[in-house]
DNA sequence: CGTTTTCTTGAGATGTGTCAATCCTCGTGG
DNA sequence: CCACGAGGATTGACACATCTCAAGAAAACG
């Protein structure tokens, strides 16, 4: 959709679909930095020219503003711009969980915690199955889920076998995988299992 | 001075000094996940619970508001919402490239980067030395510095030694790094190095 | 000084990357 | 209907970067 240096003199929330931010080094290496789903916004007040590569991974439905009124509806209207902080600081965590995850997590952990997350996701959608099952379709191939994790294909193939070698995943497909105990799941992940929902 | 998990009632620039955000894994596994200079602030509107840990880099002055009143700050003075969102958003960038650190980049790419982002914002401050050579004060322990980089100290250690040998840098004590030509630290990066400052 | 923290360096283990072959799954066109 | 091809996924063998464990050296500090 947009590449790093593109001019940008719009921003735009995402309406339907999936894109995806990411970073792109000289020699090809990438690495994804961030998840828009609905109502998260492509660009930013303030900047012209865009620092990230924009990809849809399904097809996509934005609504553009051109940049200059956008920035005077803020002057305007104060509350839109307290959304707006509230949601840049809850991408700020969000970013910071993925810091973690990059930084300090093995392999396992962290396609365990990429699945955790998309089933957290779409549990708010739908409801989990009756005995605790829960059923989740993955929205990305093999190659987009190394470049979110920060690792080769190769080894997301080789650990999602592994997941489900060992029984914490099913898979129907390639893309859809059935979690039979969420809580073997999270164990997986590294993270703190005990931890309720911080407000 | 915060532990994540803590009650935080008051927001809190910082005034003087240098702090960290980290998280840290049940198992010990720590990850700095943001640093915290001079204007940056500590908590968050709507938000109780501290997510991360905080700590003191250097002496650190902070200037509390209970954070009732400045949430109604907030709203009756829409500028000071404005600049926080600058900020939130230039931070969300910042862990951006942080996030491609992290997950593609070498231990060589990943300390030679470090020293390169402490170099820029020293610079910013004090001019260069006369002949392009520049000194900066790290002002991280080898640990704090394997913690931002998600490396171990010990390798940390190994490749700023390397980094010495190759002439890229030269020491002067432990924590003093003379850097003789800012464009060959650039190139060990990995960054574009044509890149032009983003507006 | 002695003690403690921080840093450096080595040897070996191991997790992940690299390269390469093969296998699915689908859609397309003969 | 079937062969074919293309993109995605899996699997294996091996290389190599980084981690782990361990011993010392150097600096900081009382």
């Amino acid at each position: 959709m947009i590449w790093a240096g593109d001019k940008m003199d719009f921003v735009a929330p995402v309406v339907v679909g999936v894109a995806t931010l990411s970073q792109t080094m000289e020699d090809g290496r990438t690495q994804m930095v961030g998840l828009l789903l609905p109502s998260d916004f492509i660009g930013r007040p303030g900047r012209e020219i865009a620092p990230y590569n924009v990809n849809a991974v399904s097809d996509v439905t934005v609504c553009c503003f051109r940049k200059r009124p956008f920035e005077s509806l803020l002057v305007s209207t104060p509350h839109v711009g307290q959304r707006l902080l509230e949601m840049a600081l809850d991408e700020l965590d969000a970013a910071r969980e993925w810091m973690l995850l990059l930084g300090r997590k093995t392999a396992r952990e962290k396609i365990a915690s990429l699945i955790a997350i998309i089933a957290r996701r779409d549990q708010e959608l739908k409801a989990a199955l009756p005995d605790g099952q829960m059923s989740v379709e993955l929205p990305l191939t093999r190659e987009a889920m190394a470049d979110y994790l920060g690792l080769t294909l190769e080894t997301v193939s080789r650990q999602v076998s592994a997941l489900k070698k060992d029984g914490v995943i099913q898979l129907e497909g390639k893309r859809k995988v059935l979690i039979p105990d969420m809580d073997v799941l999270l164990e997986e992940t590294g993270d703190d299992t005990d931890g309720g929902p911080l407000i």
